[in-house]
DNA sequence: ATGTCGATTTGCT
DNA sequence: GCAAATCGACATA
């Protein structure tokens, strides 16, 4: 069940957009008070840093919040929006240089169970996982783990080797950024629609 | 110190 | 289809 943790230097690359594009196919898993949880990737939107208007820090701007995405790559930035959703995201390129993936859905492959239980469903469904804010509650991340090492025994992703054809790979803007201007037209979300084989 | 608002989801009209 | 929910970060004073 357990595939190939993605390296430092995999998240490291510099070009965020190619590496969001490969995100998708890639398992990510959690492992939190023994329970193990893992899914696929299939859809990312890409953030790329200070000449990004999208980005929470465009212009450089750092704060608090966006300090993470300072890092270098290869750690998690999980913030809380609306007050209510835990958005995951992971930080890539070098460090000082604030990058990151929007995490926005995931395929359930490993501890369902403790999905459902995590979101109160009793029947696994689309809607289970796939939405930013609902597949970091069904994986169990909240703000707690931001700033969490990718290499570390919480939170990781794997590779399985999973391809996913350009064909069933649909490239449009990114969703909510209507405040970036021209940046919000930028095809930098990713999204395969269909059930991913494994 | 205080006010505004968001990379959303859900349920009700 | 629309609006409420809900809280912390950020900007302004």
């Amino acid at each position: 069940m357990a595939g190939k943790k993605l390296t430092a230097e995999w998240y490291q690359r510099p070009d965020t957009v190619a590496l969001a594009r490969e995100l998708l196919g890639k398992v990510l898993c959690t492992q939190f008070d023994g329970q193990t949880t893992r899914a696929i990737i299939s859809e990312t939107e890409a953030y790329c840093g200070a000449e990004d208007k999208a980005c929470h820090a465009y212009g450089n701007r750092r704060t608090k919040r966006t300090e993470t995405m300072f890092l270098p790559g290869g750690a998690a930035y999980v913030y809380l929006c609306y007050g209510i959703h835990h958005l995951f995201n992971v930080v890539t390129h070098a460090q000082d240089v604030p990058h990151a993936i929007l995490v926005r859905a995931v395929q359930p492959l490993e501890g369902v169970e403790i999905m459902l239980q995590r979101r109160g469903h009793t029947k696994q469904s689309k809607k289970l996982s796939a939405g930013p804010g609902t597949m970091s509650q069904a994986m169990g991340i909240t703000t707690a783990y931001n700033a969490t090492n990718l290499q570390s025994s919480s939170i990781w992703i794997e590779n399985h080797g999973i391809s996913i054809p350009a064909a069933q790979v649909e490239t449009t803007p990114r969703i909510g950024v209507d405040y970036a201007g021209e940046d919000a037209k930028l095809p930098y979300r990713f999204e395969v629609q269909a059930a991913i084989a494994h």
